[in-house]
DNA sequence: GAGTACGTTGACTGGTGGGTCAACACTCGC
DNA sequence: GCGAGTGTTGACCCACCAGTCAACGTACTC
């Protein structure tokens, strides 16, 4: 059924971008066949390179639209007025978020680009590294400000939190931590808890 | 040259391995070619599948000859005598020992098996899963003796810990974080500052 | 209702690369 | 120095799959 309406063009779009998300997140990105993302749109194998120039734009689509989204929440958050340790749970808090309304989504971010060092990743790290200093960035003012202390510096404390985030996910990805509802919101509690807190009792409460 | 000699056989093998985990870590175990190890080997392309059933079983080796050694060193240290946080300390220590002396084996590691949610990691849970259980296991004896705190359950303590190493690695792969010699020493610290210290100023000290 | 533009189709092609195999090279025991 | 066994070689086969394209269908215009 051909159209002149844009809007439906721009549905159809959506529609091969989400089959694509569920075979990438179920066989991986170099594993599955573009007939395979036409397949679970019930779309014919050209209309893929009609709206795409190639199966790599497909990928480099899903992740740009989630990573963006994921970017302005940072930012958004960053612009508030709030302790640094309630910023940090605030970004916690919407990827595991992400994960919990789309699980397949964020698998495939993470699996396919995120921490895909010869591909994907080498080609969106100034996106992905933007994340990175905006985190690293909360965590400057924290320490010009005392609430945190500077035993570490702010990009490394960047990397170790958005790690423990991503290693969780990873866990929930690979069936290692359990993933029922309550455990996605105690997970929040548990990252800000670990990084912020540490591990250790502390001397006087 | 042919020869009985079971010692030369060995190396032959040993020199396949290593020229993989050099191609592997450049071009990534998807992208490149079985003859580009026999070329990197300075080897006849049927001789990997003299030593090798697949291309697969190349990758496997390497990662299981390099993770059984990570076993046993955090076995190791399990069993001496010392508090939580330097047990942890030791195992960054020896995680990151392993970057600094063999970086190319530890990215093709993390990127191509640990972080690898629909292929190779997903074939070696087992084992990944020893780690983090031998991990949360420190932990949970932590929080026994009351040196670390209950606030967040072991087996999230040891993704929490681990995914932050894994993170530091990935920025030093990805060229996000400087790497120089003292990098590495000072990321052992930070890492056991952030996990067990967390990044808070405490109330009193 | 003829014309046009665009969405849609899927058979086909061209290149790639994992894995095979038959032949050859060298060593060693007898 | 003969024959058996093992190491080594690389041309070849073939399955697979990204991307092309010519043709078709539908909706909208005038």
């Amino acid at each position: 059924m051909a159209t002149r309406n844009p809007q439906q063009a721009v549905e159809r779009r959506r529609q091969i971008l989400d089959a694509a998300v569920h075979v990438f997140a179920r066989q991986g990105f170099h594993t599955c066949r573009v007939s395979d993302i036409a397949d679970e749109a019930g779309v014919a194998y050209g209309l893929v390179y009609h709206y795409f120039r190639s199966k790599d734009e497909v990928l480099d689509t899903l992740f740009l639209e989630r990573w963006g989204v994921l970017l302005d929440a940072i930012r958004e958050t960053d612009r508030e007025q709030l302790p640094a340790r309630e910023k940090l749970r605030a970004i916690a808090s919407f990827i595991v978020d992400s994960y919990r309304h789309e699980p397949d989504l964020m698998k495939v971010i993470i699996v396919e680009v995120t921490r895909a060092a010869n591909s994907f990743g080498r080609a969106h790290l100034a996106e992905i590294r933007e994340a990175y200093d905006l985190i690293g960035g909360i965590v400057a003012a924290a320490q010009r400000s005392g609430e945190f202390r500077d035993a570490v510096t702010p990009a490394f404390a960047a990397m170790a939190f958005y790690g423990a985030i991503e290693q969780v996910l990873t866990g929930w990805i690979f069936d290692v931590l359990p993933g029922a509802p309550e455990d996605f919101d105690q997970a929040k509690t548990f990252i800000v808890e670990t990084i912020c807190g540490g591990l250790e009792r502390r001397a006087v409460r």
